[in-house]
DNA sequence: ACAAAAGTGTTAGTTATACACCCATGC
DNA sequence: GCATGGGTGTATAACTAACACTTTTGT
């Protein structure tokens, strides 16, 4: 915080804290998946009022000794068995009346991962499914908000950042890269163009292996090196898809 | 938020509110202005402890009823008496331990502001004044955080939405827009590139005036036309500077 | 043999960069 | 008349976008 509004700066020190309102802080995680060619969300049927029964984001309130990123990283944990997920910050929701239960602000965070790591069972036994962007239900309070900006900064980082990686298996083949932006940015891509231009930023790994899932030729696999992607960017290259 | 952590999804719903902490929620501006050639802050001296008599940012709590861009409004309002300020949200800091007085998280906002357009006796009576980004003092807490991040959205934003204009005077000249673009990316442009970029844009507005403050030949004034820009905007068209 | 996806190169258009001189004016 | 900043054009390089056919293999 920085208790320093001009109109305050007098009151004594104690005074000062005591004379403010104390608020509920929660946190919601946008969760985006990639399986089976489409860009996915993780929701479950919310069980608490405002809107039970409605579906939701999964959230949770921030405790007083809590990091607000430690509380998203605790909710994804008990949700998909987790620790180790991408997580960004995404925005604040601060109106005063988005939750009419109470006043309640909330942090959102997107979080990236592949769908094929986390403990489907898991997921299921707290009601969590994964749905596509275009199946998306009608979601609780102002989540759908959440979604729409959570998507909007996901793919501007998508563009800048080698983040698509963290949605994809260890090993992928360009065409799967080349879906998984398809499905970011919801436009087709030339396949000449977009092999071109992967390859060209020298971070892929060619592998000796090919993946025959997607077609009887079978396509190669390729690996995300990140190493080299830090020494690259050490000197001053832009990764840019 | 969303009450919807699984862990407490049973509990029913009153015992499900009451048994979450509450925490201080606040709102930290950092207010940027271009005067003279330069993007400059203002910041002012703390008078409440922790960190009295250091340099900060300008912030308050956020009260109860009140939306948390709502807080920062009246913030800005208080210290430069201006109500129709460019404002964006920058970034919430929820380290448990960020503030040493009080658990308390700060939604950062970034402000853009003419400098000549606000009372400058009214923030001189709060303490508060304007430094270049080179001049900065040290800032309390995370403060100086909050300056980097701020700075970097600033940067990102201005790249592709017309919101340097909200640093300059409703007519300005092309070496005054290219000096903002200079001082917010500390680098030099050509200035022949940089007009031809500028223009191309086709939503600056030439008038029959010129400035003479900057030379003696003097430069021609232009206004952003921001008709133009919905307009285009809508026709599918791309600011980029 | 054929269906289905993987893989490959070239060209044209657009955009970015680099660069040097004349202009208008106040002193 | 000279110092100061304002204003203009061109050539090259880099990048983006459009586009069609051959390869491999399972059935």
């Amino acid at each position: 915080m920085t208790p320093s509004s001009a109109s305050t700066a007098q009151a004594s020190n104690n005074d000062f804290y005591a004379a403010h309102d104390k608020l509920y802080v929660a946190t919601d995680c946008i969760i985006f998946g990639f399986d089976d060619g489409d860009l996915k969300l993780l929701i479950f049927k919310r069980r608490v009022e405002p809107d039970s029964g409605i579906w939701s984001l999964i959230g949770s309130f921030v405790k007083i000794d809590e990091d607000v990123d430690e509380a998203a990283r605790r909710v994804l944990k008990e949700i998909t068995g987790l620790e180790e997920i991408y997580l960004e910050q995404s925005k604040t929701y601060g109106k005063a009346e988005r939750d009419p239960g109470y006043r309640c602000i909330s942090v959102a965070h997107y979080a990236l991962m592949r769908i094929n790591d986390h403990d489907r069972e898991l997921t299921q036994s707290h009601g969590a499914f994964w749905y596509t962007l275009q199946e998306l239900p009608q979601l609780a309070l102002d989540h759908q908000d959440m979604v729409r900006d959570a998507l909007d900064k996901l793919r501007r980082r998508a563009r800048y950042q080698p983040i698509g990686f963290e949605l994809l298996p260890e090993k992928f083949t360009i065409p799967q890269l080349q879906k998984l932006y398809e499905s970011i940015y919801q436009r087709e891509l030339d396949p000449r163009n977009f092999r071109k231009k992967v390859l060209s930023l020298k971070v892929l790994v060619k592998l000796d292996e090919k993946d025959k899932s997607g077609s009887k030729r079978g396509a190669y696999l390729y690996r995300f090196d990140s190493e080299k992607y830090q020494e690259l960017l050490e000197s001053g290259y832009n990764f840019e898809i």
